[in-house]
DNA sequence: TTGTACGCGTTATCAT
DNA sequence: ATGATAACGCGTACAA
């Protein structure tokens, strides 16, 4: 039966080709690439030199379609403007790309129905594994996944429910934050929160848990707002504090963004920082080290997060584990002028 | 000839079960989805049903190998802790998301020879296109992409020689960044430059440009650095230029980074901004509205950049597009305090 | 150690 | 409008 010619899908040399090329069958070809131990050593560097000649690259979606295996690791973040995702993503590169692993991105925009879109479109793509933000997917996400029996890493935060996860404790982080600033002598310290993903709820919980064990717990003076957040954001927020006469005398914010804009209000306003007001962030980013005054905040160990995270997803992967695994990256507070 | 069971690769559900189920051949659910046109819509609603009754999920896989196009574009960007680049990938994803294009990003790490390396590697997912980051790849990439016939778009910056760009003129940013600080009453313009990637020295050329065209340009006042740019690089740089005794009356920073942390150490030092000095970034990341004083820099549209590029990518992929496009995106000086 | 036969799930081609 | 058949490029299973 004469082969019709079709349109071919990459360069055009196939491990057929090089086999013929070589004078050896297309799997011998194969296993020189994949198992070079199963070959003869003359064939390997016979083949090898061959698949150098002809330019030979692989064809992934052959090799996906033929092995049901591709290679492929779906990472769901809640936003790409957030620097802390971006950096996990980096750590999470460093591991995958080595490994011969392709990482798919999906921008869930802090919503559990993109969330669970996302995962049916990249369905499409069959990921061998999932790293995924945070605890809180939907119920029929969760199914989803299970359906498909992939395996799933969570990031950023922690749990005991049995689900691997690979993060450090919010509540802990933020009561700790608290702790800090009580220690400093301050009393009446105000939270400002953003976004309110379960990340902040958490950094709450534990600003009420250290704030509530030292008796100075005031609900009033938890400023909440469900919009994204941003440097704007803080700057307002210090308004809004200001014309309620909460009489603070520290602010913790649930990130470095609230807090870099909150900051440059209070050199606008004339209000002194740590005098008047303590000030407090959370993440450590880049510009927290240089604000006026430089900011005390948390420092997140995301990159390592992303790291870890995606090693222990290919551990997964590789069927090398089998109890679930919680890992715990802390955190580290970084004492600065602000406080 | 019986048919062996092997391991399946995603849900399990083929369009040949989908068929079966619906009393079609699997061509005809293929069409259901993608042709419906060609179907009579008492069979298509018929299909459909057993689709979503089934949970049918498309193999991309098997489909890129029937059909030659992958449906991927690789992204090519030189850093991911730099949000410049971050925004765009955003603007991207805005476009090949809903046109059902996957993107899949490499990292360059500002390096030509990563960036060929990278080409090499994912040419086994044999992407339909490619979007890069300025116009410096080297020849063998060049030669690759001829080779295997694949359309890109140049983003960032501009060029007439006949590749698809989308950008501005890096150039024309820098003259006017001087410009502007000339017009401000500034001779003594320093140039702080660090990674010195080709844009930094485009942004460079405009500033000898300018200077020169007013007759004040002086050499040994471009302090340049090939190490990768930082807050820290950039008060490191103040300390350099007063160490030099340059005797500036005005700085413009390649970057924001470089501009925060000088502003800062500005602070810290007593030097009063624009006073004794002006200072000047380029990009107006979200910070640079925040410090003290707000930092004067240039707003670059790299989030419309990314779009933009991705449809031009696009309208070439459908072959609607003939000749090159050289689409100029242009920029905008954000005067702010610090000037 | 090497090769043969076949299937992975889809789409292109051609026939009806 | 619908279907039969082959082909995409590779890896698995099994044979030699």
């Amino acid at each position: 039966m004469p082969r019709k010619s079709r349109i071919r899908a990459g360069s055009g040399v196939t491990l057929h080709d090089v086999g013929q090329a070589a004078g050896v069958s297309a799997i011998t070809v194969s296993r020189v690439l994949h198992t070079p131990d199963k070959v003869s050593e003359a064939l390997r560097e016979k083949v090898l030199a061959v698949v150098e000649q002809l330019g030979y690259v692989p064809n992934r979606a052959a090799r996906h379609l033929a092995s049901a295996r591709s290679h492929t690791v779906l990472v769901l973040i809640p936003s790409l403007s957030n620097t802390v995702f971006i950096d996990t993503l980096a750590g999470i590169e460093e591991v995958l790309q080595p490994a011969g692993y392709q990482m798919l991105i999906g921008n869930t925009h802090y919503d559990a129905a993109q969330e669970l879109q996302l995962l049916r479109a990249y369905l499409e793509h069959s990921p061998d594994g999932l790293l995924l933000t945070g605890l809180a997917q939907s119920a029929e996400f969760s199914q989803l996944l299970a359906r498909h029996r992939l395996p799933a890493v969570h990031m950023m935060d922690l749990t005991a429910d049995g689900r691997d996860c690979v993060g450090f404790s919010q509540e802990d982080a933020g009561r700790a934050m608290c702790e800090h600033l009580l220690a400093r002598g301050r009393r009446r310290i105000a939270f400002l929160g953003a976004q309110l993903d379960e990340r902040v709820q958490k950094r709450l919980d534990g600003y009420r848990a250290a704030l509530a064990a030292a008796g100075c717990h005031q609900p009033a003076r938890e400023l909440l707002d469900p919009r994204p957040s941003s440097m704007q954001m803080g700057a307002d927020m210090l308004d809004a504090l200001l014309a309620a006469q909460l009489d603070c005398d520290a602010v913790f914010c649930c990130n470095d963004d609230l807090a870099i804009g909150l900051l440059a209000r209070c050199q606008q306003r004339g209000i002194a920082v740590p005098g008047q007001l303590a000030v407090a962030g959370f993440n450590d980013l880049a510009p927290a080290a240089w604000t006026t005054p430089p900011l005390t905040t948390i420092a997140t160990p995301r990159h390592d997060i992303g790291r870890i995270a995606a090693q222990q997803l290919l551990a997964r992967l590789r069927g090398e584990t089998t109890r679930p695994a919680c890992i715990d990256l802390g955190f580290a507070l970084q004492h600065r002028k602000s406080s």
